[in-house]
DNA sequence: ATGAATGCAAAGGTTTTGCACCCCC
DNA sequence: GGGGGTGCAAAACCTTTGCATTCAT
C-alpha cells in the first residue's frame, strides 16, 4: 500500500483540504528555527556536542511537518543525505524525544508507531480510513470525562492516547 | 459475575484485585466453548478446515484471558505444544480476527500491539503505570462527545483506540 | 585532548514467506 | 483427491549495538 505525503495544496481524495499540522505557526523556516532553538536549549544544557547530521535529520523533520515514522524518515534523509544511515536517525529520534522536541503519538493503522513535533497545547487523533491522513482535536468535556472516569477508579491520570478512526462523509457521497 | 476460583485473589502490587478482563462470564472452560463456537461458525462458513494446533492456540488464549502480546502467546503456546512455531501461531492470530474470536486493542507503554477476545460491549482502556495491569472502562459521555467531534470534522466515526495511562493512588499514599 | 557523534556492519527481535508434507473434508 | 493447514527454515524487516573513526569544543 503505497503512501505519499506530499506536502502540496491538492485536495484529498476525500476533497478536504490536506491538514497542516504541527506547524501551527510559521513556514518550514519558522519551524525549523523553532526546533532548533529547543534542541539547542538542551544539548547546551546537557553538554553536548552539535552535528551536522543531526541538523539534516532535524531540517528534513521540519519540512514534513506531519505525523510519520522512522521508515518514513530514514527514506527521506537518506534521500537527500545518504551517508546519513538509520542508526544515526534512530539514536537522534530518542535525543529529539528528550529534549521535548518529538513526541511519540499513536499508532497508524498499519500498526507502525508515529512520531510528532511537539506542540504547547494537547490534542488527539483523528484518522481517516479513506484518505490516511491525520487531522487532530481537542475537546475539553472528552479531557473532563476522562479526568471524571479515571479518578472515579482511583486512578491519577497522567496521559491519554485517543485516536478516533473514521471515514470523510465527502468520499462517501460520491 | 461468576467468579473463577484460579483467577486468583492475590492482590496487585498496588492493592487492587487482579481484574478478570475479557472472561465476563463463566470460568476458562465456558470461555474456551464460546470462543470455539464463533471460530467454528466462522470457518464452517468459509469451508475452511480445522486443525488441532489451531485449537491449542485458543486453548491457551481462553486460558491466558486477558490482554496479550503475540510474543506472550507464542511462548506460553510453545511451552505446552513444542511443536507449534511462530509461523503456526501468527497465521492463527490473523484468522482469529477476521473470524471475530480476538481483535487488536492498544498499544503497550512498551509498544508492542496487543490482541484480547473480542466482547459484545465496547470498552477503553486504563493502563496503571505503577502496576502495568490493564484495566477496563466506559463511559458513554465520552462516546458521545467522540461522536459529536467527529460528525462538527465532517467524519464518520468507525472505531476508536483509547487508552488512559494512569497510576494508582493507593500506590502512592504508600 | 577528550568526550560526543557518526558510519558501517553485525546482531537481535519480530513477523512473513516458501515449500514439502500431512490432514481434514 | 484436492485444497487447507502445518512445521521448519529462510527471508524480510525494523531497531539496536559494537567499534573504529571523525568531529566539536
Amino acid at each position: 500500500m503505497p503512501k505519499d505525503a506530499k506536502n502540496s495544496k491538492k485536495p484529498l481524495p476525500c476533497g478536504r483540504i490536506r491538514p497542516s499540522h504541527t506547524p501551527h505557526v510559521g513556514g518550514k523556516d519558522e519551524q525549523l528555527r523553532l526546533l532548533q532553538e529547543r534542541l539547542d536549549g538542551y544539548t547546551k544544557g546537557k553538554g553536548l556536542n552539535s552535528s551536522a547530521s543531526r541538523n539534516h535529520i532535524l531540517e528534513i523533520i521540519a519540512e514534513q511537518g506531519a505525523h510519520f515514522s522512522p521508515t518514513q524518515l530514514i527514506q527521506k534523509v537518506s534521500l537527500r543525505f545518504p551517508n546519513v544511515g538509520p542508526a544515526t536517525v534512530y539514536r537522534n529520534l530518542t535525543l529529539f524525544i528528550e529534549a521535548g522536541v518529538l513526541r511519540q503519538t499513536l499508532t497508524a493503522s498499519s500498526g507502525e508507531t508515529l512520531y510528532e513535533v511537539e506542540t504547547e497545547e494537547h490534542h488527539d487523533h483523528i484518522v481517516c480510513l479513506d484518505c490516511n491522513e491525520i487531522f487532530e482535536f481537542h475537546d475539553e468535556s472528552i479531557e473532563k470525562s476522562q479526568d471524571r472516569v479515571a479518578s472515579s477508579m482511583k486512578f491519577k491520570p497522567e496521559n491519554h492516547w485517543h485516536v478516533i478512526y473514521a471515514r470523510c462523509e465527502q468520499l462517501k457521497r460520491k
